[in-house]
DNA sequence: CCTATGATTTCGGTATGCCTAAATATTTGA
DNA sequence: TCAAATATTTAGGCATACCGAAATCATAGG
């Protein structure tokens, strides 16, 4: 397993195409790529070419693209990496959770697998990030509770809010306003006879303790794991040993 | 003063330049500048060019380079981040003396204005790195206490250390076996009869009090600040406004 | 079945920042 | 003073990573 050098480039593009699998299963094309990067169709092309070449993905011209084993690794780094900056930078400078993401965007093609895992270290290895999604550990191994999207529970169901996705800070200002966080306990209530939304009877709300309803991208926003399942689960793991370090051109 | 995008080579170009005059005065030649980045001595001539057009330098062909008010402020920027990056890694990370100036080096161009203040905030605004270098202020603007270095003064001088190069990480670990380090105080004896060396009366000490002898080497590396001057002497100041924001590729 | 449409790749080109080798300028000392 | 040694710049190239335009592939609809 030879470690070619990695661009940030190449960290780029391999946590693009993780992250387009974290939450369903379509494998990335091409174009969705370019999209998701801000570059040209043909720079992706060309890129992916060099990626296949350096191993980290399996790629048929006019096919979507897979990552190898050991892109899967290098992304897991990329993403422990990215969510580890994310929860520091909250945790102990006081940033906002709308304020991170640029930032660690940045930061985890510069900093050391050292400052990584002292950071780890003095956050406590936490394993999820302010936005609930899962941070893997130093193998790779993501271990995170089974979960479902809320606007696909049906009625009846309790559970704590396990992951918010952090695409839109608005939304996430909004259900702050709402006194929706991490953990909070929620009973998905039903849809409303006519009319969008879904409501839902917030627990521990901090506000008036009534019925509330979502919009249809709220609820697709927020995920939620019974309540009494305690399991974590295993998500992920690599066969074979650490997660490859990401070897900047340091 | 229009703020052209600097890339993280022109920063570390600049922040050498400004480094070679910081402790004496002649300004740097090329292949100085080459060999301190490890370029060859055409990659300097070309970027020097680029430099110049770009208003950070002064330079007639084949004399030596000189920052402009622009380039000073820009190097000014560098430096703060180094050294604020430094300190934090070392009282926020754990990090030892001798580990901190490459984790600094790559992470001094990926992080934010916002970053850096919100870092000096925490750590309370430190004028001074671990080291004792200056750190320079939002503006530009750099305090230390007048200093001389302790093999260029009469036996007699009293003082505490307010700086000690960190060129030789080996250096600064000999210094600590010796109970030397930032603020210890000092009286310098003199020079042996015959021999090399500086003998010095260490103050604090929690070692065995008699005098020392230091190495030429390790003279020339400390600086003393006598112990009546409580003075802080404002080195450096920027006419005009606040210092620039290197504003990297984000 | 076969073409039109859209997705993907290939083909020249650009900008940065580095290199070696060759040319040119400066300095030094015989 | 002037040639040899040294310092600096120019010239020609390379790698990365991007672009737009043109060519090629895939597929859905008629």
């Amino acid at each position: 397993m030879k470690t070619t050098a990695t661009s940030s480039s190449i960290e780029d593009y391999v946590k693009v195409i993780y992250a387009y699998t974290e939450w369903q299963d379509k494998p990335i094309t091409s174009s969705v790529l370019a999209t998701r990067l801000g570059v040209a169709n043909s720079s992706v092309s060309e890129m992916v070419r060099k990626l296949k070449d350096q191993g980290l993905v399996d790629h048929q011209p006019y096919s979507p693209i897979h990552l190898t084993a050991e892109g899967l690794s290098l992304a897991l780094a990329m993403v422990r990496r990215h969510r580890l900056l994310e929860t520091y930078l909250v945790q102990e400078l006081g940033y906002t959770w709308d304020e991170v993401h640029d930032e660690a965007e940045q930061l985890e093609h510069a900093v050391s697998e050292n400052f990584i895992e002292r950071m780890s270290n003095k956050l406590g290895h936490p394993v999820r990030d302010p936005h609930g999604d899962p941070i893997p550990d130093a193998q790779g191994r993501i271990t995170m509770a089974p979960s479902h999207r809320l606007d696909e529970l049906d009625p009846g169901h309790t559970g704590r809010i396990s992951r918010i996705s952090d695409h839109d800070p608005e939304l996430l200002r909004h259900l702050e306003s709402l006194g929706i966080g991490l953990d909070t306990e929620l009973t998905v209530l039903g849809r409303p006879r006519f009319g969008a939304g879904l409501q839902v009877h917030v627990e521990n709300s901090t506000h008036d303790a009534g019925p509330q309803t979502l919009g249809d991208e709220v609820a697709a926003s927020l995920w939620l794991a019974s309540v009494g399942s305690h399991a974590e689960c295993l998500v992920q793991d690599l066969t074979g040993g650490s997660l490859m370090s990401p070897h900047t051109t340091h």
